[in-house]
DNA sequence: GCTGTAAGCTTACGACGTAAGCAAGAGTGC
DNA sequence: GCACTCTTGCTTACGTCGTAAGCTTACAGC
């Protein structure tokens, strides 16, 4: 009378593997239990997925498949500017995202697609190949390393006071003037603590434009 | 008649944790191998160190005091510009090192030091506080982000060749145009297959010269 | 019914970080 | 010389991890 569960398949691991990193980070994400959330003891995976790496791998792919690739006719700069704005905002949706997909070599279909798309775009928009590769290498590399920083930064956490308490007795050292000044200005609100992605993006787009001529 | 051996010490330990990361990365590092290393069990460890967070927090931080700061009197441009390219190759030559410093909060006096001197740089050099912590996260956004996607680029590395052909498959397939045109480019010899930090450092460096007015 | 194949289960191994408590030696005060 | 404390390193053990090897069960096609 037990009713005959679903059967298991790589896309219902992936999945299920997706929601326990958004729920609990990279570390909450075990093969033990990612069968205990499928009702499914830890080795039935290995039948539908080569090993927990496939698993990492499988779930960046899911993350950049997520990113919404503005048409190329709006011109190069603006589909590279919410092209870059929504890669951003995909990975922190997904924050334990950026770490993995910056640490492996991922050639995932939603990769390949999203760095062809890119591509083409430059090279359609008149730019050398050359140049088409530097420029998707630097804003790419911003992109990503922009927000892995960000996500890593205390101030953008919810415990800032006290991260920000615990280190100030090494900035009242003396030591280090312009940081304490610094942090004095986020502090007193003067100025925003969170960073802008658009401002160092919008800085090298203005650069390749002026490259490109 | 045994030679009383040297005591451990958090210097040693970190010294051995350095060694041992640069000779086969994060994953060689392990508790049991370093106190081995040193000669020692593994709980020895714990009496001058905390736990392993405390060992890659220290290794991380021994890894930033190697980057040569320039003077300032260089000029706050050509400053950050060789500043950027010491970061760098500091990173490159501990390949372990870049994705420990963006998955965690880094706090050593190095990484202090440093920070502190490149707000110092830009802030002499009369840029607002928004302006100096803007240019800040650009720069290091990217040069962090450059290094990690560098050492993790399939052409950076020597099975290049094994890579490309597990590749090739995919782009044959016709839905990767762009890509398959560009690793063409690349195998023929016609552009540099390794990108170069400062294409986009000066992209970002010229434009904070524009924005400083 | 028989048999082949797939899906999931069981058990087990060799890592890992580290908690708890022990042992042995080095100073120190008397 | 002797007890005392403090430091340093060692022993043992626990719970967790990824996954290799082999077993069981259920169903499909004949």
């Amino acid at each position: 009378m037990t009713a005959t569960r679903e059967p298991l398949s790589r896309e219902r691991v992936l999945n299920a593997a997706l929601a326990l990193a958004d729920a609990g980070g990279t570390d909450a994400l075990t093969m033990r239990r990612l069968g205990q959330e499928l009702g499914v003891e830890a080795m039935s995976l290995y039948r539908h997925v080569a090993n927990k790496d496939a698993v990492l791998a499988g779930i960046v792919d899911q993350v950049i498949s997520e990113i919404t690739l503005p048409p190329p006719s709006d011109g190069w700069k603006a589909a590279m500017r919410s092209r870059g704005v929504a890669a951003h905002q995909a990975l922190i949706r997904h924050p334990w995202a950026p770490a993995l997909l910056m640490s492996r070599t991922n050639t995932g279909p939603a990769m390949l697609r999203y760095i062809d798309y890119t591509l083409g775009v430059l090279r359609e928009a008149g730019f050398s190949w050359r140049l088409t590769d530097y420029a998707w290498n630097t804003m790419d590399s911003y992109i990503y390393g922009f927000t892995l920083r960000k996500l890593n930064f205390p101030i953008a956490q919810p415990d800032y006071a006290d991260v920000a308490s615990a280190h100030v007795h090494l900035l009242a050292g003396g030591g280090f003037p312009y940081m304490a000044e610094m942090t004095r200005h986020v502090m007193a609100g003067n100025h925003p603590g969170d960073p802008d992605l658009t401002f160092g993006l919008d800085l090298i787009l203005d650069g390749l434009e002026r490259l490109r001529g």
